[in-house]
DNA sequence: AGCATTATTGAAAATGCTTTCATTTTTTTA
DNA sequence: TAAAAAAATGAAAGCATTTTCAATAATGCT
């Protein structure tokens, strides 16, 4: 049998440290956590003991006396890493600075996976939560906010009591494009949609909407195509042969790329005969050609806002607006004219 | 100011269902444990109280009472999240399954920052360590052991007394398909590379020495590129308009998608004038055109076996081996004739 | 020098659980 | 029906800290 180093060294104490030290556990403890009341003297000779020793505090116990555990809980889709990556990137960051530690938990099952889950983070005493999530319903959010936890919602335009959010002004942003397109006259519009980030397409559809009802239009024009890449470019090689339209909106950027494939596929020209822009752009979005206009989402910065909002939602400091919107920027690329 | 919920509804702890059921604490543990020695009707009792009270076991105390936290940590480096989605995505779903947390950590600047993570990871009693890392030196792996705590590496080749490791074999991977080119008569052949992932990237040179040696050739021909697409893109261009060769390898799939452009650019046909393989290929080597040559890797997989093999590290069973190479497919696509 | 302050230190309780060992209750057996 | 065996329960110690409050040591002041 492959043997493993097993735990079997004596555990280093504050006990070892302070009987190292000839002071009481006390005394140490005040070292470790740079009371100021420590005689400068008696300080220098804990230290010593604690590096003599190796000594490392904790952090269960210190959990457990302090009724805090400085430790937030990230909940995540287990799909859409991509984007999600450089939201984690500028949440952890913001994490080592305030020094709390960030568990990982993945689901997309429903709300009662998602319970389940909160559940088990609120037994590990997770001092909050940061949930990623755009498909809950308002249900959703009422089952969540029974857990009394602090939370912050990050992609998703929702608030309470015990919640901030943090996201992006889809709407906003598409309604102002659209409305450009509607001013130029150009109102075959389509937007493509899947199961995946409904109320995230839910904004992109109402901003589309607003832009055309100030011209008094109507639209309804959604394609909903499969989940997955491969299906989903299937469907649209499929439809752009007996579909034009005169601009396309999608979401993600692996949507995009499919109907840039099927495009090209029909020998339909992006973006002569046809404009394309992609909601959420991403590196990938510029890696095809031709290059995919799209908005340059914010992803590390939502991340590392949703977690500096927690911090201050712990500390109870004054949060000036629980619902913080982030500005995106609008990048013309290849396809669109 | 905008208020937040305060923590000030009483804690319900062990005592009070002790209380409310009638029973003695150690009785109450007993039921939360699953215990088999406490009578049917007093569990019964014990189990309303918990319900009625709406209690949960506090997992700090708990992990302070049993010595273990049922913990662990992940370290990655804090970019290419694009890849580790999916490893992460594997390990935490074998996480659930086990009923482990796991915390998240990010580094990328160097074995000091690495150790003061570690560091901390320690304080923290995580019960192991997964460590994503393709860029360790021999002496990092010596800083590492010294911490005398269960490790996995994942991607990284390595393995000591209290180390094992999860990796893909890209050295054989890439020999393989070089001798192929080879027995063709094809031997112009270079690798694409920057300072990213030298021990992945290493092996990949290994693998296509290997197969030169083989045939009596010498192989010496790498491209050092810089490491951010736009940048490597522009290298690439300038390098490809005054340099042609037969085929070219590159270890990830943003820098097959610069080299595709790059030549796009100088009307270099590909796979006509030169081939393009991608090592580890992602579905965007799939959403290009051509499509890229690639490996498929099993980066799910790779996550999820490293969390098995912790599972099997903490609670010492038997570890067949101690470095567990992973398998690969290789997916010929239209960058290749 | 002697007293009043102030600065340091330590003893012990509290945090919420698990577990051992002793005790009590129940069941079995003669 | 009593003794023996087995099952169920509880008391208390232990896990590693923080923190309050009391005790002690050091300092300042007259």
């Amino acid at each position: 049998m492959a043997t493993v180093a097993k735990n079997d060294k004596k555990r280093i104490t504050i006990y070892s440290v302070a009987h190292e030290a000839g002071v009481s556990l006390a005394t140490v403890s005040r070292v470790i956590n740079d009371s100021d009341v420590v005689k400068e003297e008696t300080k220098k000779r804990v230290q010593e003991a604690i590096i003599k020793l190796g000594y490392r505090p904790n952090a269960i116990a210190q959990g457990l006396a302090l009724k805090k555990t400085t430790s937030i809980a990230l909940i995540v889709p287990d799909s859409s890493f991509n984007y999600i990556g450089k939201v984690i990137n500028g949440l952890l960051d913001v994490a080592k600075i305030y020094k709390y530690s960030v568990t990982l938990h993945t689901s997309t099952e429903g709300i009662n996976e998602m319970s389940e889950i909160v559940d088990n983070v609120i037994k590990s005493h997770a001092d909050g939560i940061i949930l990623y999530n755009d498909s809950f319903s308002p249900q959703d959010i009422e089952t969540l906010n029974e857990f009394n936890v602090p939370m912050v919602y990050l992609d998703n335009c929702y608030s309470s009591d015990i919640a901030c959010s943090v996201y992006i002004d889809y709407k906003q942003a598409v309604y102002e494009v659209v409305k450009k397109y509607l001013d130029n006259g150009i109102d075959d519009i389509v937007i493509i949609e899947d199961r995946k980030n409904p109320i995230n397409i839910e904004e992109v559809v109402k901003g589309t909407k607003k832009a055309f009802e100030e011209k008094g239009k109507q639209f309804d024009a959604l394609i909903r195509i499969p989940s997955e890449y491969h299906s989903s470019y299937n469907y649209l090689v499929e439809y752009f042969s007996t579909h034009k339209h005169q601009l396309v909106l999608t979401y993600r950027d692996s949507q995009a790329i499919a109907v840039l494939n099927a495009c090209s596929e029909n020998n339909v020209k992006i973006p002569d005969e046809m404009e394309l822009i992609c909601v959420r752009g991403s590196r990938y979005t510029d890696m095809v050609r031709p290059q995919i206009s799209s908005f340059e989402v914010p992803g590390y910065d939502s991340g590392s806002l949703a977690m500096r909002i927690m911090t201050k939602m712990l500390n109870n400091e004054d949060i000036p607006q629980k619902e913080l919107k982030l500005n995106y920027v609008y990048k013309k690329k290849g396809s669109t004219k």
